[in-house]
DNA sequence: TGCGAGACGATTTTT
DNA sequence: TCGTCTCGCA
């Protein structure tokens, strides 16, 4: 193998070829970065850096993947195989499953995943006694996250003052965090807190990590929050081979707990390092860029950089207006019809991004009106159907017996005559004695005047579940499943729920790709299992096929602009340029702009040849229609001041969340007083 | 236990 | 406007 480093530009092979030491490399959109960190791990390798010395850490699965099989590309499968890529998760969750006695975690931990951390949050306030109207589970489940994130512990966010929402939150942590722990089980932020502590507590296993990862790199590095970066820096403390790549102004995930300081302060944080910062674009014309760069250079806290296009001037950017929302959406169809039946495009060469998900809706009408064949990104993930949580939370009970969300969810599905009522009961009883609903099930005869036989019931199922989970299926572990769904009629289940044949075959559809995917698992790893492949599955959720299909299919695709990060497409068009949406109301009100003019940056880099950017004057909002302005953001980017007429968006201010939660419990109040007349 | 009318709320969603 | 969730009834 040789890797030639004679294909790059001269930042490029900087960043590649420093291999020791603390490395920033800032890289512009479409800058080559996959390139540039793909030759490195190449480069190390060649230098004689043992694959099982390097640590290459990612935000997605595909990102590491794809990075995976690039360098595979390169140095061959054999090497690549032998390097620990992942995203920051599943790296943990790999650390933590080596050394779980060490964190005093039972063993067997199973992985909550979005909708098992809501109903968490969701049986933590039924625990309490809180009502939803005070505080609904998702908001709970996002702060709960969020102090996690900024590694608050329930005790500190008790003592610090607050209002009466802070105050429930607080309770609540601390309630969640009794819950995981009973139903043994981690949520995806755990996984970084724990390899934190463990990190931080035990030296040994610290310094026995330092020495296996000698070489790291971390991707996205505008997206770490203050866990992930703890890890990073624990790992590299020693020998500070730590290469961070990313781009600052691409950062949109700070609702998320992603902490753009991380990237604007690194130099900081490792005062030596060597700052290398890619600006020549190998995607866009100069014209996208200059319109990109016009935009983000408004924003006060960034490493300054300026795109360069390899490619020439360009198309110039277009900007239409357009009357209402559905006139837009006549419009950009119109055009991506045209360039089509003309022959200059492919469908696929199209992307319509918006921020919101309402604002596809005109669209989709449109696109099927004139027969345009589209595929839209995100939405309801494959692991939101049904069918597939059902067979999960059968698989869940099997290997975890105290999973109580996952039992409740199939305790009468199919149906097994377990009402509401028994399970109020037996949900109370779980509450007033502090275990498990599993162990309440077990210990139903103290339950007064509950009905016996629907306990009884459970009791079999739970019996049954436990002897299934004694089986410790392997490489079996497909047949495994099938015998599972046979045994609990799952068939016939999707059967009953569904009259028409087409409905049933797509909900099978479902069911038989948990199959398929079981059957991958099993081929590709090493050790196979059920506890493994449910983690895997957890961690690598979404099962995000659509978005691996952009570009593949010969199809128009639609997507938020959060969604389009790291894509690219032919031709863009960015619709609903308009205050309150882009920049949205809330962000105005809450201050973060700046993030929103980052979402913006992020459409406008996606597009190679041609940037269309529009907006309406007028829009239907919630069954009215209303007046709306031009973004700010087009003014910035003509570098015009806006008109005199002109209105920011967003002054129709939320109120804040406690004045809310206070209003809703008002209206809920005068509705039970009305009721009770 | 299971279905249907009405109240409610509506940014973004890597793991 | 529209989809989701809750509550009340059969």
């Amino acid at each position: 193998m040789k890797v030639n480093l004679d294909q790059l530009n001269p930042e490029q092979r900087l960043a590649v070829e420093t291999t020791e030491g603390p490395l920033l490399v800032l890289a512009g959109a479409g800058s080559g970065k996959t390139r540039v960190i793909t030759m490195r791990i190449a480069h190390l390798l060649e230098k004689k850096v043992a694959p099982e010395n390097i640590l290459a850490m990612t935000f997605t699965n595909k990102a590491a993947a794809e990075m995976k099989e690039r360098v595979a590309q390169l140095v061959g499968e054999e090497r690549a195989d032998r390097l620990t890529v992942g995203t920051f998760h599943s790296v943990c969750l790999r650390i933590l499953r080596e050394y779980t006695e060490e964190i005093g975690f039972p063993a067997g931990i199973s992985i909550a995943d979005a909708s098992d951390q809501i109903s968490a949050a969701k049986s933590v306030l039924r625990e309490l006694h809180i009502a939803e109207a005070m505080i609904q589970p998702s908001v709970l489940q996002s702060r709960i996250s969020l102090l996690k994130n900024q590694l608050v512990s329930p005790e500190e966010f008790a003592k610090r003052p607050g209002d009466e929402v802070d105050h429930l939150v607080a309770l609540g942590y601390e309630r969640y965090e009794q819950f995981m722990r009973r139903s043994r089980r981690m949520d995806f932020d755990d996984l970084l807190l724990y390899t934190v502590r463990l990190l931080e507590k035990n030296e040994f296993i610290r310094g026995a990590l330092q020495k296996r990862f000698r070489y790291i790199l971390v991707d996205e590095y505008q997206d770490t929050n203050e866990p992930q970066f703890k890890v990073v820096r624990l790992l590299s403390q020693e020998h500070r081979n730590l290469c961070v790549v990313g781009d600052d102004d691409q950062s949109i995930y700070s609702w998320r707990g992603a902490d753009i300081t991380k990237i604007l302060n690194f130099g900081k944080h490792y005062p030596e390092a060597l700052t290398v910062t890619l600006e020549t674009n190998y995607r866009s014309s100069q014209e996208i860029l200059d319109a990109a760069n016009r935009v983000i250079v408004n924003n006060p806290k960034r490493h300054a950089k300026t795109l360069r296009s390899h490619a020439g001037r360009g198309e110039l950017v277009q900007l239409v207006v357009h009357q209402d929302d559905t006139v837009e959406a006549e419009y950009v169809v119109r055009e991506i019809r045209m360039r089509h039946d003309d022959g200059r495009s492919l469908w696929s060469d199209f992307a319509i991004l918006f921020r919101t998900a309402i604002q596809p809706r005109v669209l989709e009408t449109e696109l099927r009106a004139r027969g345009v064949p589209y595929i839209l990104i995100g939405g309801m993930s494959f692991f939101d159907r049904k069918e597939v949580r059902d067979v999960l939370a059968y698989l869940k009970v099997i290997h975890n017996p105290k999973d109580e969300v996952s039992l409740l969810r199939i305790v009468n599905c199919p149906p097994r005559g377990v009402g509401k009522t028994t399970l109020d009961k037996v949900l109370a009883f779980a509450t007033q004695q502090g275990i498990t609903v599993p162990e309440a099930f077990q210990r139903a005869a103290e339950i007064e005047k509950v009905n016996m036989k629907a306990v009884e019931t459970v009791q079999r199922l739970q019996e049954r579940l436990k002897l299934l989970g004694e089986q410790k299926p392997k490489d079996e572990l497909v047949p495994f499943i099938e015998q599972v769904l046979e045994e609990f009629a799952y068939r016939s289940e999707v059967e009953r729920c569904y009259s028409n044949k087409e409905d049933q075959d797509k909900r099978w559809q479902a069911v038989k790709e948990i199959l398929t995917m079981a059957e991958r698992h099993v081929k590709k790893r090493k050790k196979p299992g059920l506890a493994m492949f449910l983690n895997e599955l957890t961690l690598s959720s979404s099962g995000d096929k659509s978005k691996d299909d952009t570009g593949v299919k010969n199809v128009v695709t639609l997507m938020t602009l959060h969604a389009s990060k790291g894509l690219e497409f032919p031709r863009v068009f960015l619709v609903g340029m308009e205050e309150g949406i882009l920049p949205h109301g809330k962000s105005i009100n809450q201050d973060t702009v700046d993030e929103e003019r980052r979402l913006a940056y992020v459409g406008i880099t996606r597009a190679r040849e041609g940037l269309t950017l529009s907006h309406t004057l007028e829009r239907a909002k919630y069954g009215t229609r209303i007046k709306v302005h031009p973004s700010r953001f087009i003014f910035e980017m003509k570098g015009i001041e806006p008109p005199e007429d002109w209105i920011p968006g967003g002054r129709e201010s939320d109120l804040p969340q406690e004045k809310k939660a206070v209003k809703r419990k008002a209206k809920k109040g005068a509705r039970r007083r009305r009721a009770r007349r």
